[in-house]
DNA sequence: CCTTGTTTAAAGGATG
DNA sequence: CATCCTTTAAACAAGG
């Protein structure tokens, strides 16, 4: 018994394939995303066998991560420099390893359909499965996650996720185990992205089926940008949408890896108000290309002023702004 | 230059 | 056997 807790298998290759061994890397985090390196060397600690020949196995592990649709990158924030991008698994792939083999899995995920025709799709595409079973470690770790993403993408089953907890400017008030990559800050376009978007205590879910957020936009601008959003339920997947405008705040990188985020197109932004609104005080949003039923999100805005997004003639107004986010998940 | 990322091609194993 | 999945190699672009 070597070594208890610790994966190692000597100088013999692990029974996963570098799918799973990604899997497991990214899962141990705890924001659910590693930069290319920390896969690297997530492997390389508790598995002898990858300390050689890494010229050879990490060519490998990087086509699997381009290759592979279960697999998707999300863009670093401002406030995180460095190189690539991060690495996540996609919310739909789900349990990947339900045969119980690590080495292969029954299906390949494909996030997008054979290609983004017009017309309907099989549902072939996009499915959500069951999922049962328990197993050893590390294997536990990756069916577990696994359902736990889902039901953060599943419709109607929207848990409050990021538990409302504040920091102040930065500072990362909250465990990291709470954050995923799908956080609203990770979504928002790099330009929209002010070094603090934090979810909001006590603006968080005001309405059932919600998940608030405070944008704190800084005097130097980013998050300048009269936020509207609309939701919807994606034809394809069958998943809550959300739908953000105009297109350019919503990271492309998302949509071009199948993720279920849509963007309204060129819908005009929605003036936003000065004082906190209610929802039905919303003027209903432009029509957008959203697919399925479209509801209007609560946005409001805290006493303050909005900068004019770049190009825009408006002036710019003074002070802070903490527009409120709602995403609706139904 | 090195790292990161995409892509094509081929080969071997597993699956049915 | 055909098909699907994984691994490996390699060419190439982009960016720090
Ligand atoms: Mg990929």
């Amino acid at each position: 018994m070597p070594r208890p807790g610790k994966d190692s298998y000597g100088n013999e290759k692990p029974p996963y394939s570098y799918i799973s061994l990604t899997a497991m890397a990214i899962q141990s985090s705890g924001e659910k995303m590693l930069p290319l390196s920390d896969i690297y060397k997530f492997i390389m600690d508790r598995f002898p066998f990858y300390r050689q020949n890494t010229q050879r196995w990490q060519n490998s592990l990087r086509h699997n991560l381009s290759f592979n649709d279960c697999f998707i990158k999300i863009p670093r924030r401002p406030d995180q420099p460095g190189k690539g991008s991060f690495w996540a698994l996609h919310p739909m792939c789900g349990d990947m390893f339900e045969n119980g083999s690590f080495l292969r899995r029954r299906k390949r995920f494909k996030s997008m359909p054979r290609q983004q025709k017009s017309h309907v799709v099989a549902a072939d595409g996009i499915q959500v499965k069951p999922m049962s079973h328990m197993d050893a470690p590390p294997s536990a770790l990756l069916h577990e996650q696994a359902k736990m993403r889902l039901s953060q993408m599943a419709p109607g089953t929207h848990a409050p996720l990021p538990p409302p907890h504040c920091g102040l400017l930065g500072v990362p008030a909250q465990p990291v185990t709470t954050k995923h990559p799908f956080n609203i800050e990770n979504i928002i376009a790099p330009e929209c992205k002010p070094a603090s978007i934090l979810p909001h205590p006590g603006l968080a879910p005001t309405l059932p089926g919600h998940c608030g957020y405070t944008v704190c936009v800084t005097s130097t601008g980013a998050c300048t940008w009269p936020v509207h959003g609309l939701c919807s339920t994606d034809s394809i997947t069958g998943l809550p949408s959300m739908v953000l405008g105009p297109v350019a705040h919503v990271s492309r990188d998302f949509i071009s890896q199948g993720v279920p985020l849509k963007t309204s197109g060129n819908a005009p932004a929605i003036p936003v108000p000065i004082k906190p609104s209610p929802l039905s005080a919303l003027p209903p949003p432009a029509v957008s290309q959203a697919s399925g039923p479209v509801v209007p999100v609560a946005v409001s805005l805290a006493p303050g002023s909005l900068t004019p997004p770049s190009g825009s003639s408006s002036p710019a107004v003074p002070t802070t702004v903490a527009p409120t986010l709602a995403i609706a998940t139904r």
